[in-house]
DNA sequence: AGCACGCCGACT
DNA sequence: GTCGGCGTGCTC
């Protein structure tokens, strides 16, 4: 497993390629001129065309030989490390997603085949210049200024005031020498001596203890946790200096690309110079240079979105995800990966640190640290002890409430009280899904699935209820099977739309304002209208997980969580959590703000422990009631999961496949898994294409991935119909 | 992924 | 008789 140092396959030798083409194999291909190393990048013909790929070791030679074509050329970049490697094919391996498709990850650079880019540059030359103009003089005067830096022609004509003519015929003459220099520069040191923040003595421990790990070089993970205000980032930043220090690299993840700027801003005021950046708001050509320049050791530290994981680290001690419960860490790059868990295999591969930041950690991370995988260091709020919101439940069972509405009279004389002090009220819908669930308001009864803990819902058309994770439907029934109540059955679960327009109803001179990601263009767009909000731009706010992003709303003393219930049997596991990190962020606030918050939870089993704990403020009862529901309900971090989405424009073909797959499913048996479905996806068209979903749910330890290949493998897919695997899906609508 | 080859309907 | 539809198959 060790780097044989650096493996060379002399001109004309066999040479395994990994292409980006989507080939289930690796091509043989012969060396080129010259021979080339292991994991070099290079650019190898197929078919007609040309494609870049990586030499990923020697041919095999079961190809006709007389076929076997040459390495067009070697590319001028850094060859990928036997640790990188490494890493794409257990995140392969670990997302069931073809290796071509983690190459192209892993090669994501601009103009990564061409030549090293070069520019034209001008410096002060040995000969003096001959008649001596005003223009010419200002130019050597200005070269002076800079010393030995070079400029470009534009720059140095416009510092100097003349033209480009003046600076050519300085050239001619010898006077200003003319050269190329590469256009990709390497990032400005950074200074990991410079001081800090002055560390309160909580701080400082926590400090010392990151930096005691990233000098000890091997592989770990801690989960750093402390409120809004407690100091996380610059604890985090001496972790990073420290692995600065040693001269390894290393790599802060940020959720959100609207979080970077004000980040690198710090990053200066400690270091005294901005890192590399990468993220989709980068521009191409300082894309190029960032994945250039951590290849070539030209930058110590990234800033980026989780995809930065797939650079071409040279030597990473660190990997800091902040935020790390953000669920936009798991998304659709190409390849379905949670960064935050990829961020810790890459750094166990290179023996590198990794630090969890977060208030409000994920599930999962906290039973890592039960389980005793990962460190743990707490921060404490140098506000001293949180100041809890006073949080009640609102029984929803005595609530007089008609279909359709949402807002008890309790709730609605909560908002109201507030309204009348000028005080803002937030109405929160803690859920990710669209479909309501179905419930008797006499009793609170949930139509369950008679063969999944799902609850099942309205489906409108079908005038049917129907089960989201199994697909099984039945006729809506008059009387509620618990308590026979007559009619009282309805569809809960408003969406935020219609929710604000029943709070407009209720108070019609308030100024109702909604807050979604997808009402808005930009991230900027939305930034600026959560400031206008926040500064009294409206009374009553609704909003979706959303509003729980780290913003200050001053005038804020009243929550409304509207459905505390969702979540609690299964169909959004995460919604739980949400409404309780909501509840901490609302705490982080309080203590600032002039006013005592207050949270209303709407619910139907205010008895659930999961209920009981989020009022009782009480954070580690939190986490085990909801570890508990985890564990009895075999779902994650518990048991495994996987999605799997078929889609294509063909709605028959995909129900047809979906079923043929829920019947084959002997692969999956010999493992004791057992698949659902299929159903209609969580959204069952996108852009025209049907969706159906399958959920696959197995115990903890068992080898689900191979199963699952072995399963799909089984069936010819049609050139239309697309199916992707999604390993621990967020959600299980 | 491209881009070939290959076997069945409406055109000069 | 051909031009062309995109369904299967190959690319080292």
């Amino acid at each position: 497993m060790a780097e044989t140092g650096a493996e060379v396959f002399e001109e004309g030798a066999l040479v395994g390629v990994l292409t980006t083409q989507p080939l289930d194999r690796l091509l043989d291909y012969r060396a080129p001129e010259g021979g080339c190393v292991l994991g070099a990048l290079v650019e190898v013909p197929l078919g007609p065309r040309l494609v870049p790929g990586v030499v990923w070791g020697p041919g095999k030679g079961d190809f006709d030989i007389r076929k076997v074509r040459s390495v067009q050329r070697v590319l001028d970049a850094a060859p990928m490390r036997e640790e990188m490697r490494q890493f794409l094919t257990r995140v392969a391996d670990y997302t069931l997603t073809p290796m071509p498709a983690m190459l192209r990850l892993a090669t994501r650079a601009p103009g990564l085949g061409d030549a090293p880019a070069m520019r034209r540059v001008y410096r002060l030359g040995a000969a003096a210049p001959q008649r001596l103009t005003e223009a010419r003089a200002r130019v050597i005067e200005v070269l002076g200024e800079y010393g030995g830096l070079a400029l470009t022609l534009g720059e140095l004509a416009e510092a100097a005031g003349v033209g480009a003519s003046v600076v050519k015929g300085l050239v001619a003459q010898g006077a200003v020498l003319e050269e190329d220099s590469p256009r990709d520069m390497p990032y400005p040191r950074l200074d990991p001596g410079l001081h800090g923040k002055p560390l309160t003595a909580d701080q400082a421990a926590a400090a010392q203890v990151l930096r005691t790990g990233v000098e000890g070089g091997a592989y770990g993970t801690t989960l750093l946790k402390g409120i809004t205000g407690s100091g996380k980032t610059e604890v985090y930043l001496e972790a990073v200096a420290a692995c600065l220090a040693r001269g390894r690299q290393a790599l802060v993840l940020l959720p959100e690309i609207a979080l970077t700027g004000a980040f690198l801003t710090r990053v200066e005021a400690r270091f005294g110079a901005r890192p590399a950046e990468w993220h989709s708001g980068v521009t191409m050509t300082e894309r190029r240079r960032c994945w250039r320049m951590v290849g070539q050791g030209g930058a110590q530290l990234v800033v980026g979105a989780r995809s930065a994981l797939f650079l071409p680290f040279r030597d990473l001690g660190l990997i800091v995800v902040d935020e790390e419960h953000d669920t936009s860490y798991k998304q659709e790059d190409g390849v379905l990966y949670n960064a935050r868990d990829m961020a810790v295999l890459r750094a166990s591969l290179d023996s590198a640190q990794v630090v969890l930041a977060s208030a409000t950690p994920s599930l999962e991370s906290w039973a890592n640290v039960e389980a005793g995988k990962y460190a743990r260091i707490e921060l404490t709020s140098r506000f001293g002890p949180a100041v809890l919101p006073a949080m009640r439940a609102v029984d929803m069972r005595g609530e007089a409430l008609t279909a359709g509405h949402w807002v008890s009279p309790t709730l609605q004389r909560g908002i109201a009280e507030r309204l009348a002090r000028g005080e803002q009220a937030l109405l929160f819908l803690n859920r990710r899904g669209y479909a309501p669930v179905t419930l008797c308001r006499a009793c609170g009864h949930q139509i369950g699935c008679d063969d999944c803990d799902a609850r099942m819902v309205e489906h409108r058309f079908l005038k049917r209820l129907v089960c989201h994770q199994c697909g099984a439907t039945r006729p809506m029934p008059t009387l509620c099977p618990s308590c026979g109540a007559e009619g009282r059955l309805a569809p809960v679960g408003p969406g935020v739309e219609r929710l604000a327009e029943e709070a407009q109803a209720l108070f019609p001179d308030a100024r109702v304002a909604v807050l979604s990601s997808d009402l808005y263009g930009t991230a900027r767009a939305l930034k600026d209208h959560i400031a206008a909000i926040a500064d009294g731009g409206a009374d009553i706010i609704i909003g979706t997980q959303l509003v729980a992003k780290g913003h200050n709303f001053p005038l804020l003393t009243l929550v409304g969580v509207i459905d505390a219930d969702l979540g609690l049997q299964g169909s959004d596991l995460r919604a739980a959590e949400r409404t309780f990190q909501l509840m901490r962020q609302v705490t982080g606030r309080a203590g600032r703000g002039a006013v005592a918050g207050e949270a209303m939870l709407q619910t139907y089993q205010p008895e659930h422990p999961v209920i009981r704990a989020i009022l009782a403020g009480d954070e580690e009862a939190f986490w085990r009631a909801e570890a508990a529901e985890r564990r009895a309900a075999g779902v994650p971090p518990y048991g495994r999961m996987a999605g799997i989405i078929l889609s294509s424009p063909d709605v028959q073909a995909v129900f047809d496949l979906g079923n043929a797959m829920a019947r084959a499913d002997a692969p999956l048996r010999q493992i004791g898994a057992q698949v659902f479905g299929p159903a209609p996806a969580p959204i069952a068209r996108v852009r025209g294409r049907h969706r159906v979903r399958l959920l696959v749910k197995a115990d903890r330890g068992v080898a689900l991935q191979p199963a699952l290949a072995a399963w799909v493998a089984q069936f010819r897919i049609p050139a239309n119909l697309r199916l992707s695997i999604d390993i621990d899906p967020q959600s299980f609508l």
